[in-house]
RNA sequence: GCGCCUGUAGCUCAGUCGGAUAGAGCACCUGCCUUCUAAGCAGGUUGUCGCAGGUUCGAUUCCUGCCAGGCGCGCCA
């Protein structure tokens, strides 16, 4: 069923197309109309500016050209009021109570009621995260694990088919180094330059003896690679381990190594000769990336035959590819912005559109201050908060929300004593709150063997101004979830929950919902409580999608 | 030097395809529980939207230049 935004938009475009078939507007339809809620409850429940962008095309003055939509909207039978205001601004008062029948749809949707299915048919590769299995995961990881999980259940809300995918850089100086510096942990010998440092190294090597005692008395060579090996199982364990509890679940985990073990490299780089921007130069095996505006061309195979951690970059992305993934979206931070020009060079290369097949998401990084100064974090310093350590501070649900609430793009500051202090500051106990409320509400009505039923719900009951508003922030969900799901930005979904957990709670201030004292149920109670009801379905669905809990008791 | 990101209230930050008087939380005041969860509600205070131009009916939003901060520019991984 077509939501009342759709209802509106679709009768405003019929309205203009009326209007031009009779002569009274020039110009064409616009392809899509805006619709917005406005602030001032004055200006009705929506209004549009339709009428201003269409001005200029008619030739005539903006107000009057709104007046000839409103002349064709008058006939529909769900709008009350219609009226020009402003420079030429459309406002629309709907009959409440058919804002009122969206609790039916909602209830008989349930939590599908905002899904889409606009991605339809599109296969994502969702990779995230893909950090060196050489060390727990971080506070830089943690916010891509939150933010690359959720939307992954955004772009499935809009109906796309999506693969969330761990590469595991397992393959390397920096896995060698790893190795010795366990080895070097458990030998009680000095860590190699450049080594890896911490607790957890002690931690690790400690564990690898205890699993094979026999491993210190190997000879040297074969022990750095069984140290390397043992540890690199622990610690890949203790990633996946940390991520499940984080309520992160990976599909695949994607190893380096297998890409070359099955000569996906080679047979990337004779894709990409294929293809033609291949190149040999000073012994080494070339990639014209600067083809497709790459500031310098990349090497695939350095010149003593050894291949070039870009050339698994672009195996890794021909494998996806050839996977079946129409899009491969690469989340990744800051300091790998650098690697844009070269992925999108590389789909190109590889014969892709860079501009679809290709998107690349940049997160700025997380600061941390604590005592009022910034920590800096360091994996091999040994200085690192490790997410582990920022969910027992915060809980999952504090620490997901949080991190989902801003925009990647915006570098973001976390104040561990705030988080240590008082967690009731954060947002999102106010949206838990308002749904642990719904929750009471009803639990109380069954008590009071309150009709629940949907056929008894009575549209024309809900005429307060809360319960108007209530209904209209409702109505907005599917569009929050559609534009999340297309601009790859779920901390959508966390405005508006805040916005949607608000107009709740002013609603539950002014409007009672279940009978006083002795008071007999009317139908009255049965409509507010089939609004809470369908509100709490609302809140429950948006905070799934962020991966945080929506508790029926606080 | 080149490239990417950021600059909005005392603090942390939203702001949809350019729309009406630029918003929220925190903080600070003032009211509201002898009936649904007060982790709440209602009201008050707070602005050079970094600066300067341009585009137009209209710019926090788009374009150009500048200023400030963060990050990145290897036959490293």
């Amino acid at each position: 069923m077509p939501s009342q935004i759709e209802l509106l938009e679709a009768a405003l475009k019929a309205a203009i197309g009326r209007a031009i078939a009779n002569g009274q507007l020039a110009g064409s339809t616009p392809e899509s109309i805006t619709l917005s809620r406005p602030k001032n409850r004055e200006h009705g429940d929506y209004a549009t500016s339709v009428a201003l962008q269409l001005a200029k095309a008619a030739g005539k003055e903006p107000r009057e050209v709104a007046a000839i939509i409103v002349d064709q909207l008058k006939d529909i039978d769900s709008i009350m009021g219609l009226d020009v205001a402003g420079p030429g601004f459309i406002n629309i008062t709907l009959k409440r109570s058919s804002q009122a029948e969206l609790v039916s749809t909602i209830i008989n949707a349930g939590a599908k009621f905002a899904d889409t299915n606009t991605l339809a048919g599109v296969r994502i590769n969702l990779e995230f995260i893909s950090a060196n299995p050489t060390g727990p995961l971080h506070l830089g990881h943690t916010r891509w694990a939150a933010v690359g999980d959720s939307l992954g259940r955004v772009l499935t809300a809009a109906g796309a088919d999506v693969t969330r995918e761990f590469y595991i850089n397992d393959r390397g100086n920096q896995m060698d180094l790893f190795g010795a510096s366990v080895e070097a942990g458990a030998l009680g010998t000095a860590v190699p330059e450049d080594g890896y440092k911490g607790e957890y190294i002690i931690d690790l090597a400690k564990e690898v003896v205890e699993n094979n005692p026999a491993i210190t008395s190997l000879p040297e060579q074969d022990r750095q690679i069984a140290f390397r090996e043992a540890a690199y199982t622990l610690q890949l364990a203790d990633q996946q381990r940390v991520l499940e509890d984080f309520g992160t679940h990976f599909d695949i985990w994607f190893s380096e190594r297998s890409l070359h073990d099955q000569g996906a490299v080679e047979h990337g780089v004779e894709k990409l000769r294929t293809q033609g921007h291949v190149f040999e130069d000073k012994g080494a095996t070339w990639l014209r990336t600067t083809d497709f505006g790459d500031d310098k061309d990349r090497v695939l195979a350095k010149s003593d035959g050894s291949f070039t951690y870009f050339s698994s970059d672009t195996a890794y992305y021909i494998n996806k590819r050839e996977r079946g993934f129409d899009i491969c979206i690469y989340m990744l931070g800051a300091d790998h912005h650098g690697y844009v020009g070269r992925l999108k060079a590389t789909a190109a290369c590889a014969g892709d559109d860079p501009n679809f097949n290709v998107e690349i998401l940049i997160g700025q990084l997380v600061k941390i201050m604590e005592g009022g100064q910034e920590v800096k974090l360091s994996k091999r310093a040994g200085t690192i908060i490790t997410l582990e350590e920022l969910v027992e501070k915060t809980g999952v649900d504090a620490a997901r929300y949080t991190l989902i609430r801003y925009p990647v793009d915006t570098p973001m500051v976390m104040d561990i004593d705030l988080l240590k202090r008082s967690t009731n500051e954060n947002p999102v106990y106010y949206v838990q709150y308002a749904h642990a409320r719904i929750a009471a509400v009803l639990r109380n009505a069954t008590e009071l063997k309150i009709s629940l039923e949907i056929q008894d719900f009575d549209p024309s009951q809900l005429i307060h101004d809360r319960e108007n508003e209530l209904l209209g922030k409702l109505a907005q969900f599917p569009r929050v979830v559609e534009s999340a799901a297309q601009m790859r930005q779920p901390h959508r979904i966390a405005r508006y929950l805040e916005e949607l957990a608000g107009t709740y709670h002013g609603f539950y201030a002014d409007c009672r919902v279940l009978p006083m004292g002795d008071e007999n149920p009317t139908s009255l109670h049965t409509a507010r409580l089939l609004l809470c009801s369908s509100t709490k379905i609302v809140i429950a669905r948006a905070l799934d999608l962020l991966g945080v809990s929506a508790p029926e008791r606080m």
